[in-house]
DNA sequence: GAGGAAGTCACCCATTTGGGTGATGCTTCA
DNA sequence: TGAAGCATCACCCAAATGGGTGACTTCCTC
């Protein structure tokens, strides 16, 4: 049993010694290869489209960008690859907005090097690694939430979304069908126009919602 | 460095033969004590004021009481002990109720013994120990509760899991990135695999989930 | 009464999608 | 060892989709 391909890694992290050592650290047994370190985190941004990694291990320690902006950056770009916040700082706000971005891990760097390695191999695994100290912060964050949100709500699930405000009423009822599966036709059917009216109104809602297809639509719709 | 007092732990769990084999796993190497365990949580709740521990492993696999409810009662009881939740149960109600109720941990009885006295050790030194799949949940919960302060409502939380156990890694990856928008070949581009591997995938999604095309996958996606 | 948004319909054309069938290699598990 | 599941790829073909352009009506508003 051997590994044919090192997971590719991404990193970036200001403190270029620190880099070094992770690199080292990580390409020690050929499971993993450093195919790109950044140290600006703008100019890692601007290059996210182009980056193609099945690990991110981020410092969210940034001047001016904030973590959840960041990190919300790189989910929305790869979808599937696991992101690892590899940091110093462990307040509240900064550990949130980690995970809301869509964070896999949070590690801290008094974290052994040998337990960097293990997160990285339990996030691919599909875990959530975590610090200890960030493991129970999680788990009290999830409670204050919770608390939060329980009072003050009257339970509506006709919320009105912004993609309800965008769109006009004839594609709001098309996209909600769209959503349930129907074809163009079945549409039509349902709403007694021609197949040429439905794709006129689906064309419309594309442009407001700035998507390329029904897939898309509907995710919006829903997210 | 020796250690002068074994911790001290009392179990729930009503699998007699399970628990026989936690107590000499534990006890093996002097580092913790049984020094009680439950098979019935009612006598184990009447018992709970006269009860002393530093950590509780329990079972919410429990005919009549709720997880929360539960996990609570020893909380409030027991406001400085570990309370580790060992189970075969993974919903996330389940989940969250055991975290809300306080639990520091929450381990699936698929975790090898060896990782069930890490946890417990974790758990000692302030950590939140879990099984992966169930960080992952705790880290999803938690940016859903987040999303809505308003519903967090563990019925509907349960929902796109069911997808996620439905699908195969590898379907649930292409599921997303269709929700994204992304077409056949895009996804075949990203995932460097062709276009007809992706078709095969999302035919099987569609059969999976009986549904015919990618609008109503997407939905059910994200129900 | 002009202008604009909304809803309706039509035609053309390329691309995408979905469905069928079949096949290979690799694990896992009984 | 054999079945089953998974991931991969291929070929064929019909249906569905998307993009472009243009046009007609109604209703509302300025």
């Amino acid at each position: 049993m051997e590994k044919p391909k090192p997971l590719s890694v991404i990193t970036l992290e200001d403190d270029a010694s620190y880099t070094e050592t992770l690199k080292l650290l990580l390409e020690a047994n050929g499971q993993y290869q450093v195919v790109q370190s950044f140290r600006n985190p703008v100019h890692f941004l601007c290059q996210l489209p182009n980056l193609v990694a099945e690990v991110f291990l981020l410092d969210v320690n940034l001047p001016k960008l904030s973590g959840v902006q960041c990190v919300s950056e790189v989910r929305r770009e790869h979808p599937t690859s696991r992101i690892l916040i590899l940091t110093v700082h462990d307040s509240d706000a900064m550990v949130l907005d980690a995970f809301l971005g869509g964070a896999d891990g949070y590690l801290l760097k008094d974290e052994s090097l040998e337990n960097v390695h293990l997160a990285i191999q339990e996030a691919v695994r599909g875990g959530a690694p975590m610090s200890a100290s960030i493991a129970r912060k999680v788990v009290r964050l999830l409670g204050q939430l919770k608390d939060q949100g329980s009072s003050p709500d009257p339970q509506e699930l006709s919320e009105p979304s912004v993609v309800e405000k965008l769109l006009t009423s004839r594609e709001y009822e098309i996209l909600i069908l769209l959503s349930k599966g129907d074809r163009y036709k079945d549409i039509a059917a349902k709403l007694h126009v021609t197949v040429d009216t439905v794709k006129t109104h689906i064309r419309h809602i594309y442009e407001k919602l700035h998507v390329r297809n029904k897939a898309e639509a509907v995710a919006r719709l829903l997210s």
